[in-house]
DNA sequence: CTGAAAGCGCTTACAG
DNA sequence: CTGAAAGCGCTTACAG
């Protein structure tokens, strides 16, 4: 492998000069910059980035801490981040939590041994506090992890959104399933529809709310599906909003179990829009969270840490699809 | 950040030893040592991995590279790989290649750059070769990529065990949905289930296969399921056969819009075992394959090159759950 | 504008 | 067994 004193000697320049025409310094004169330039071609010359890091004590790497790289949420959220951090030359160091606030800790103190450019952490549920200052730019995503600032979709503005949805399509009797309260987003998502619902509940036309709890993943919604589903049809909700995807279809197995048709006899809406989502018969109705948007956002945070903004919350968008309809016969509950 | 000299200075002795008892070198005596130790403890000091890595040529990095991180498969493969580097404290660096050759390259050269231990690569469909020599270890996981030696399951055999639990079940009229042929993988579970099949298809007791071909996904399971299922009852395959789980899911959807009941009318395979074929309704039967030991393989490869087999091939289990069901009236063919 | 030189924090022959 | 010293490949004040 070539060094930056190969191509000084092939160029007849000091290291100092191939140095500066390196990191793009405009003080070169052209002529010394071609001959430097051709000379890196002619070696095939590519810097070694461990050395440039020693110096400069930061290397080309993001680091991510996500709980679980198997939920597709999060697999879709790196998969952004590793797109958008490619577009600038880094790479991104991958580390699963597990959800635990230990192995979280340690994974960040791993990541953070290597001198990244940045973290992003999405927190695990039990999240605890790094216990330490660090120079490396830290960054939530999606979930608070400590103190440091957040970037998020708008949790409260999506399950508002889905709210007035089934409200508007006439449902009346609805239920919640919300996400565990010991995260932000469990608590954010559930409180705003609780709100919304509340909000909508007049007197001349009643809402008849029921709330449940639980994991965000498949099992907890068939689980929490059946239970909710097992009553006689005429008590049952006309419609189950779920705090995410992954409970929403496993409220749609426990509804095709129990010969429900959704969305004819249920109305059934999720959130975060996960490819899934569009591939479950019938497609949910969910809100989409910004992936794009928010990878580009936390990265951003982490390369021009000018904004002092605690928190950047981006708007999700409400996608209607085959799951939610208008209940059979409207039913405005006389209590 | 406390170094190497500070940690010297406050054990009185010099950097050469504090680097040596780092290193686990026996040769420095107790009592140096134990100094040496409590000096880094007092300290909390850490070592800087970047400042090794120029040394050594060297970082404590693997490089994984898959198609989509997105894919449920790949998912679980680079959650066992992060978890088994973690436990040799190596931190794991993640590159989707979006199943593209370009930039597939692109990705690994990009690692490569980073001065890894080593490189896993999971090769994109149209895989192509990397072009130069390097002294980082590569090794292919699941798909071959360029030469390097590949560590997967026993396609062969997983396929074979499928077809015959499918013939032992009674299924004499079966169809099998091949992944695209453009891939190894695609090519040696279709390969060697027609072979099986051909074993068996005897003239005593004929057996029908018939052969379609998709991507890896969802949705072309989907489709062809439904073209499979389309034709009237009584010509229609007693089983399908799909080469992965999540053609397989595909099927069972378009089964289900069909009103065929699964196992009831039709048996459904997969091959994978990803989290999901565990959750659909029926579960899937299928082919788990050994992610742990897949990880833990490749992994030790890379760390003990010693071995020079070009293959290493491990074994799958063949998972049988609610998808799988002798035929309704066992159809011996008279043909 | 360019060169000579110091130094980032380690590891590792080389002496002793 | 331990220390003194060189060097990994860069970057960046400091001169000129």
């Amino acid at each position: 492998m070539p060094t930056v004193k190969d191509v000084a000697k092939r160029a007849g320049v000091s290291v100092g000069t191939v140095s500066r025409v390196l990191s793009k310094n405009t003080t070169v004169k052209q002529p010394l910059k071609e001959r430097v330039l051709s000379a890196m071609n002619e070696l095939d010359y590519k810097p070694n980035l461990v050395a440039r890091a020693l110096r400069t004590n930061r290397i080309d790497v993001i680091g991510l801490v996500v709980p679980d790289i198997t939920n597709p949420f999060f697999a879709q959220l790196a998969k952004c981040i590793e797109t958008e951090a490619a577009l600038r030359d880094h790479s991104v160091m991958l580390a699963n939590s597990h959800d635990d606030e230990q192995t979280e800790r340690k994974q960040i103190s791993a990541l953070l041994d290597r001198a990244p450019r940045g973290i992003i952490v999405v927190a695990a549920a039990d999240s605890g506090t790094l216990g330490y200052e660090t120079n490396v730019p830290i960054v939530s995503l999606d979930r608070r992890y400590d103190g440091y600032p957040l970037v998020s979709t708008d949790h409260s503005h999506g399950s508002a959104a889905i709210a007035d949805h089934l409200h508007q399509l006439g449902h009346r009797r609805i239920a919640y399933i919300a996400g565990p309260q010991n995260t932000e987003v469990g608590r954010l998502r559930k409180d705003s529809f609780v709100t919304r619902m509340t909000q909508l509940n007049i007197k001349e036309d009643p809402v008849e709310l029921q709330i449940f709890e639980g994991q965000f993943d498949y099992g907890a919604g068939e689980d929490i599906g059946r239970t909710i589903l097992a009553g006689p049809d005429h008590k049952r909700p006309s419609a189950i909003a779920a705090a995410s995807d992954q409970l929403a279809i496993g409220v749609l197995r426990a509804a095709r179990d129990l010969k429900i048709d959704v969305p004819v006899d249920l109305s059934v809406t999720g959130f975060d829009d996960i490819s899934l989502a569009s591939l479950v018969v019938p497609r949910l109705t969910t809100i989409r969270q910004p992936f794009n948007k928010l990878a580009r956002t936390a990265l951003l945070r982490i390369f021009a840490p000018d904004s002092t903004a605690d928190e950047i919350e981006l708007e999700g968008e409400l996608i209607v699809r085959g799951s939610t309809a208008a209940p059979r016969q409207p039913d405005h509950l006389t209590l």
